[in-house]
DNA sequence: CAAATAAAAGATAAAAAAGTCTTTTTATAT
DNA sequence: ATATAAAAAGACTTTTTTATCTTTTATTTG
């Protein structure tokens, strides 16, 4: 569903949620290495993500990412639309050519429902929220949560 | 979600199955060219799933794709296993490395009541099954429907 | 200001997916 | 039997995605 790009750009902006702030910031490469992910293709998905406003950046020494506070309230949705693209989401999962209530695919009426939760979860779920929800179900003993 | 292969693969078995039988096949290059799927990549597709046994091939002169009757009840999933492989449903959403009950990501409670609804209505659903509930939907006029 | 550091930019490479072409095999009809 | 038609097999090409490497630019700190 989500391209391998997609996947990390989420992982990396949520592990920069809980690891970062402005004054605190973290460098692409600390987070490929906690992440599993291949440093130099996250930092080209970091730097799309900067570009769209998604996430903050700061050059030079001591500097790196960082989520400012208009970056905390955009969602999930904004981080998906920037990397994979939202459209995919609308085409017929089986790939029928015309897919709608009328001429539907075999599992249009299972799919369609799951789509229109998804998106309007995608639209209204922030970084900070996603990240809190994230933290607690995961853990994280180093939680620290100061932005901005 | 699925592959471009995996989406054309369930198009040409509804195809052959609401176009042919076994007095009367269908060849490659006629699915191809109604259902606008590039014909010698779905020669590929059809070479895939007659090895195994999901569709009936002859060679020579109207020689062309049938199902026998044993086709016929094969499932969607049969399908996309042959093609696509049935592991890519079970990797969580969001790429998360772990995600299960108790450390789900954000649309985990979301993902898996779909995924399991989707996944049995595939195990379920026979390729006749499926044939006659999207021919009926797309008020097919040139329906033919008379395997074996 | 100079040195160091980290992201930005851009060029290149590898792998996977999608698509094409050619040759071989086999069943059918004459 | 032979010619023919169609799938099977396999080599090859293109495009997209994923990944790597190098150079440039900006920022901070001493």
């Amino acid at each position: 569903m989500l391209s391998k790009s997609g996947k990390y750009a989420i992982r990396a902006v949520l592990y920069i949620s809980n690891h970062s702030n402005k004054n605190n910031k973290i460098g692409s490469k600390e987070i490929a290495n906690k992440l599993h992910i291949p440093a130099p293709f996250l930092a080209k998905i970091l730097q799309e993500l900067t570009k769209k406003e998604i996430i903050s950046s700061v050059k030079g020494p001591h500097g790196g990412f960082y989520l400012s506070q208009k970056n905390n309230n955009k969602t999930l949705f904004d981080i998906i639309d920037c990397i994979d693209g939202i459209q995919k989401f609308e085409n017929c999962f089986l790939g029928q050519e015309e897919c709608n209530e009328n001429k539907p695919c075999v599992i249009h009426h299972l799919y369609v429902p799951f789509k229109n939760k998804l998106l309007s979860k995608l639209k209204t779920k922030t970084i900070v929220e996603m990240a809190i929800e994230y933290s607690k179900n995961n853990n994280f003993f180093d939680f620290v949560k100061l932005n901005e």
